[in-house]
DNA sequence: CGTTCATTTGAATATTATCAAGGGTAGTGG
DNA sequence: CCACTACCCTTGATAATATTCAAATGAACG
């Protein structure tokens, strides 16, 4: 059962497509309003833009875009986290990244995907079709800047991840997902937490470090023999010796 | 000996920074005034973009950024290939771009640089000071949107190369660093080359595919038993047979 | 012709993956 | 309320792969 927007447009999984929030106060009662790309906005170009987008709701585990497939919509995350995921021919996969609330998500200006987009808890997005957005985008600087921006930062974070992946050992690399975990659930310009539960099961930390599901446990259960983080329940972790963490991270 | 601009920004290294290029014919004889970011430009503009930079030269081996510096500097690659790299506390390197004339280099619109730039070439370059380049591009969307696609092009690669450091073996991150070189050194639009010159040492394949250099040079040397390619010098590689090499790549 | 540096090759070792059970927990239905 | 069942996670033993350490080869350069 595929839904289709009036665009032409369709969603995969059959997830329900809202109408068109024509009503210029969705915005003003966005959680993400002041976060999201689209925060710099004047009033009424938000109204203009919130008229091109539409509230979706996904289920954890639906799959919102394939890589390789076109780029036919990109759009905020409002709720929710999700991962973005490469895989090869058979089957392993590697997550490129995660996404929280206020994030973008999809390939504005270019032909396809690179990468999958998926739901890990159940999330809302306010969706745009690329057609619509691009346009859009090209005809508002401000916006255009904030984008540049959000990938500027993304490529950063893409390029020090690759680091991890490429030098660092098992035990360097559960730290350095610990401590930037820590950091990434905090709220904005808040200090990092000490106790958090993992938006991620052990098999997708594993595709996030590019390890086994096995090595991850492994050396969670290590760093808490060592007495370094406990874990109270099945995903909650809770940093005991930040410092010593910090040393295992091994971080330039 | 550091020189310095007459606008109170340094380049390491000392190298020889001509004065001002207040001449607008730079960009009308400028080799990659059609690629770059700059392309875009109506004459005119470009003349006063012009006036903001300087050309430098870089010898082979020169660091012209340094990761966590802050970020004071950007460029336009004008000639040469540089490196983008990322290292850990104890001195392992990992290799997380490669650029060529008409790529951008340095971080616009940010506090620091996140990874150091060292030319493996001779190589020139079109440099701006952060605060003019920035103030420029924010008054010129056309630029700013073709600095967001390149952006946006480099986070895929990133990405894609994240697969690879994650989830490749050496046999199959050689035989895809292999084809992606053969592609990116063709010239643009054109067929891949089947025979070319590394413009990486063994070394640096190792920092970029994330291995050691012994590694590397047994990956190429068994390629090369089986009769996939062919290593008629240190740095000169031959594919004799793409197809069993894609073979081995095993991507998606 | 000798020196230097990059690369190749070899042998031993270490780390992580793989294979295979075994435990725990949550959710379901009796 | 208590099995039962799935699923996820942990643990153990073994194997594979890449690293490390060491030495030899070879090309480039003065």
């Amino acid at each position: 059962m595929n839904m289709h927007f009036d665009l032409a447009q369709t969603l995969p999984g059959g997830m329900p497509v809202p109408a068109p929030c024509s009503d210029a106060s969705f915005c003003q009662r966005c959680e993400v309003r002041d976060r999201a790309i689209c925060a710099t906005l004047e009033e009424d170009e938000r109204g203009a833009l919130n008229r091109l987008g539409r509230r979706v709701t996904i289920a954890a585990g639906q799959t919102v875009m394939w890589e390789g497939d076109d780029a036919t919509i990109v759009a905020n995350v409002i709720d929710g986290t999700l991962k973005l995921s490469a895989s090869t021919g058979d089957g392993r996969e590697q997550i490129v990244g995660v996404v929280y609330p206020s994030d973008f998500i999809g390939r504005p200006f270019g032909r396809s995907t690179p990468h999958s987009v998926t739901a890990l808890t159940d999330a809302r997005l306010c969706l745009f079709t690329r057609g619509a957005f691009d346009g859009f985008a090209r005809e508002h600087p401000e916006l255009e800047h904030r984008l540049l921006q959000r990938t500027l930062d993304d490529l950063d974070r893409a390029r020090s991840w690759m680091l991890l992946l490429g030098r660092k050992n098992a035990r360097e690399k559960i730290a350095t997902f610990l401590l930037d975990m820590s950091r990434r659930l905090a709220r904005e310009g808040e200090a990092p937490l000490d106790r958090f539960d993992l938006p991620l099961s052990r098999q997708q930390i594993a595709d996030v470090l590019g390890l086994t599901i096995e090595t991850v446990s492994r050396q969670l259960t290590d760093l808490k023999r060592i007495g370094i983080i406990a874990l109270p329940g099945r995903r909650m972790v809770e940093i005991r010796d930040r410092a010593a963490l910090l040393d295992c991270s091994e971080a330039a």
